[in-house]
DNA sequence: TTTACAAATAGGAATGATTACGATAGAATG
DNA sequence: CATTCTATCGTAATCATTCCTATTTGTAAA
């Protein structure tokens, strides 16, 4: 998803622009990493001196909840990247860099059966390691 | 895994017999489910009252690092459980109980090859939803 | 353009899980 | 039973995240 894209979700439903959101899309838009609330405040305080916590968590979470962004785990700590756009699929994720690689098979087509007595409401199939780049 | 083996285990790598160390692994011995570091605390104190957050903490991350426990993420909280001591596999979790059933299917085996670059450190495939007795 | 109002933000305090630390108590070993 | 580590207590510190109030800012309609 672009940033553009982005943008467009949000007026859709409501939203108002501001210049802070733009640039908060646009640090996710150029990598296909996960990123943590404190990578982003990093990013934006050069430009917006004085950025708020507040902000910085409460449009990681609208943008989380309109489902420009999707958000996991790694120890401890929420991290964010851009939703990909395309087919359902699960994430290769560096555990150095958060730089992330698709992984275009689910886990979850051949299990359901193993399963029926139980109501599934989710599921998570991520790999971790080091990407060619940093190991 | 019983009490009896992850005492074991303990005095194997030199590490010492305690009472509220037994506690500890009997309330983790007797179901599969994950459970928080506060689940612990709550059980614990009737026996142990003013027992510590430290010894609580230390504790759980020795039982890990010595493979008598696994842990995973639950909203943003650590979960525990007593490992299994057969193969390898993976869970299906509750996510109003905590209460875990083994899947015996892993979805890593067709997947190497499609990483062929990447350095495989770990793997998280967890299903997530609602146990029979919760829904 | 101006106005009016809801939404967004700043600044900082509060929370909740987890970790750290100095002092004391308790196992293990000979 | 004396020595030596390890374990524990009690509590403070840390870290990510959330909450709160006053103020500012987009936005759409007048």
């Amino acid at each position: 998803m672009n940033v553009q894209e982005a943008l467009n979700i949000l007026k859709e439903k409501g939203y108002k622009y501001t210049g802070k959101r733009e640039e908060m899309l646009t640090f996710f838009a150029v990598e296909n990493r996960y990123r943590t609330a404190k990578d982003l405040l990093q990013y934006m305080e050069p430009n917006y001196e004085g950025i708020s916590f507040d902000t910085i968590y409460r449009n990681l979470h609208l943008f989380s909840d309109v489902d420009i962004l999707e958000a996991t785990e790694l120890n401890g700590e929420k991290h964010f990247r851009m939703k990909c756009d395309h087919h359902h699929h699960h994430h290769f994720i560096c555990k150095e860099c958060g730089v992330t690689k698709e992984i275009h098979r689910c886990p979850m087509d051949d299990i359901q059966e193993e399963l029926k007595s139980f109501a599934i409401q989710d599921h998570k199939f991520e790999i971790y390691g080091l990407c060619p780049g940093c190991q």
